[in-house]
RNA sequence: CGGGGCGUAGCGCAGCUUGGUUAGCGCGCCUGCUUUGGGAGCAGGAGGUCCCGGGUUCGAAUCCCGGCGCCCCGACCA
């Protein structure tokens, strides 16, 4: 009973399986306005998993949570040469409000090192104010030409951490230990996502920043794409907004400042990376539903059958979810399957009479029957090894398709179906320009060991090369 | 902004070349019955400015002109 599958296969036409799962697992659907998105019930149940995650481990390195405008002065932008150039393409500019034409017009956030930074210089006097350490949970807006669900939309929220500093060697470990301890810890800990840990090469930094750190992760296609980013932003922003302390040696200087940030993206990655030609598969440590209760018919005993395993798993700690029975059994289980959630109970009326559940992975699909005594303890332990193995099959998917080469040719050819490891002082200018003529980029730079680097200057760097999204 | 494609029911499409009944089909939706251990079956039903405007014609989804919108591929990005 070979049924035809519910999405387009992976292999066939890998951006519209992601397109299908996207739609079917109801994370997500188009705005009105183009570029713009819709999240659904079920993708904001995933986005506020990741939240939750990311939040407790930014609190953990000290920083706190606050809110400032999304309407910035369009002069603020001017501040900063760089910044402004690399923004100005996608800025959604508000000319008239009221009613009226606006003397000086408002651009909606596209990231908020301005404003912030015009109220770190309110705020900073001295040394004692430092480090601040500020984040945010909002909204931007970033005119996209093509648009794609959660991973390029004109609109998405995101986390903006912005921090000031006494000294530079104080924001560059500050923004280092960001983006090992908040974003690698949450991708590895809790994403099952194995990402390579890098600093973006001149050509790819951003806009104003004197050092970018990437985490890059590979999707199920072999592209890569960014998955949280950190940057030192020197004395930048400092000497645009003035954000001055004195020391305790009562000379003034400017604040060194950090910031970083990531986005309703992370779905996006989480679907690509994890997904399967049934769908979603989502790790068990960030499942809104870790399990979901399938009860085989609705009939009275079923259904009670089918409540008690569900509250026995959601009062010793799993979250789980009950589904009520209606419709066909096995339209229910697809569409769970689709949605991904990492472990399925079964629920029947052969079940009730044995004393028994019926367990089945969502990752490979096998069903083992259980004790009800021993039901809650081994799905704890299903749910871990889960973790674990989402997080091996991930990494092994990237070994497979990682080269490590020594001449840009070979790297081209690496990067048609994944990442090619190739020596940074190939790279010159005219390299670049021909990995791009076939949508090749460096999507960073790591040391021979695979550790951080510090700055791009560092001698036997690696540039990892890649498609990506 | 350059190249290619498309606008017909919630979604996916046929019909258009060669104008002519009441504009169809699949999925989904509603009602009822039978079902429910891997995408259920039968019966009945609701649902349309055929993208917009103008023109040709006795008559336009169909032909002509002009708009608008969307999708895919190339220069930027979390």
């Amino acid at each position: 009973m070979a049924q035809p599958s519910v999405l387009t296969p992976q292999g066939e036409d890998f951006p519209r399986w992601y397109q299908d799962v996207v739609q079917k697992a109801e994370m997500a659907d188009n705005g009105p306005v183009r570029g713009t998105m819709v999240i659904r019930p079920y993708g904001y149940a995933i986005w506020e998993r990741i939240q939750r995650e990311m939040d407790d481990r930014i609190k953990a390195a000290g920083a706190q949570n606050a809110y400032f405008p999304l309407f910035i002065p369009e002069s603020y932008l001017h501040r900063e040469a760089e910044h402004v150039e690399g923004f100005s393409p996608e800025l959604a500019v508000v000319t008239h409000a009221g009613g009226a034409e606006l003397a000086e017009p408002v651009v909606v956030r596209p990231t908020s090192e301005t404003v912030i930074g015009e109220f770190m210089a309110k705020w900073i006097q001295s040394h004692r104010d430092l480090p601040l350490l500020l984040n945010q949970w909002a909204n931007v807006v970033r005119w996209e030409l093509r648009p794609r669900l959660f991973l390029r939309s004109s609109e998405f929220l995101w986390q903006e951490g912005h921090t000031a500093h006494a000294s530079a060697e104080d924001a560059s470990r500050y923004a280092t230990l960001i983006h090992l301890e908040v974003y690698n810890d949450f991708l590895e800990q809790v994403l099952a996502l194995p990402a390579i840990v890098g600093i973006k090469p001149p050509s790819e930094r951003f806009a104003g920043a004197v050092n970018t750190m990437t985490c890059e992760g590979m999707m199920r296609d072999g592209k890569a794409l960014q998955l949280a980013t950190s940057h030192e932003l020197g004395q930048n922003f400092a000497k645009a907004f003035n954000i001055v302390f004195q020391g305790d040696d009562g000379e003034s200087q400017y604040c060194h400042t950090a910031s970083w940030g990531a986005s309703t993206r992370l779905v996006g990655g989480l679907i690509m990376a994890h997904g399967d030609d049934r769908g979603l598969r989502v790790p068990p440590r960030l499942a809104p539903w870790q399990v979901v209760v399938v009860a085989v018919r609705d009939d009275d005993e079923v259904l009670h059958g089918a409540r008690e395993i569900a509250r026995e798993l959601l009062e010793s700690g799993v979250r789980s979810h009950l589904d009520t029975g209606r419709g066909s059994f096995g339209r229910r289980v697809t569409d769970w399957e689709i949605k991904g959630v990492p472990l399925r109970v079964e629920v029947g009326p052969r079940d009730l009479a044995s004393g028994q559940v019926t367990l089945v992975r969502r990752d490979g699909g096998e069903k083992i029957s259980v004790a009800r005594a021993e039901m809650v303890s081994v799905a704890r332990r299903l749910l871990d090894e889960m973790h674990d193995e989402f997080y091996q099959e991930a990494l092994a998917f990237r070994e497979s398709r990682t080269v490590t080469v020594a001449s840009v040719d070979e790297a081209l050819e690496g990067a048609q179906n994944g990442f090619a490891r190739v020596p940074w002082d190939l790279l010159d200018e005219a390299a670049e320009a021909r990995l791009k003529a076939d949508a090749v980029t460096v999507r960073c730079l790591v040391r021979a060991d695979g550790t951080l680097p510090l700055h791009e200057k560092e001698p036997d760097l690696v540039a990892v090369v890649a498609k990506s999204y």
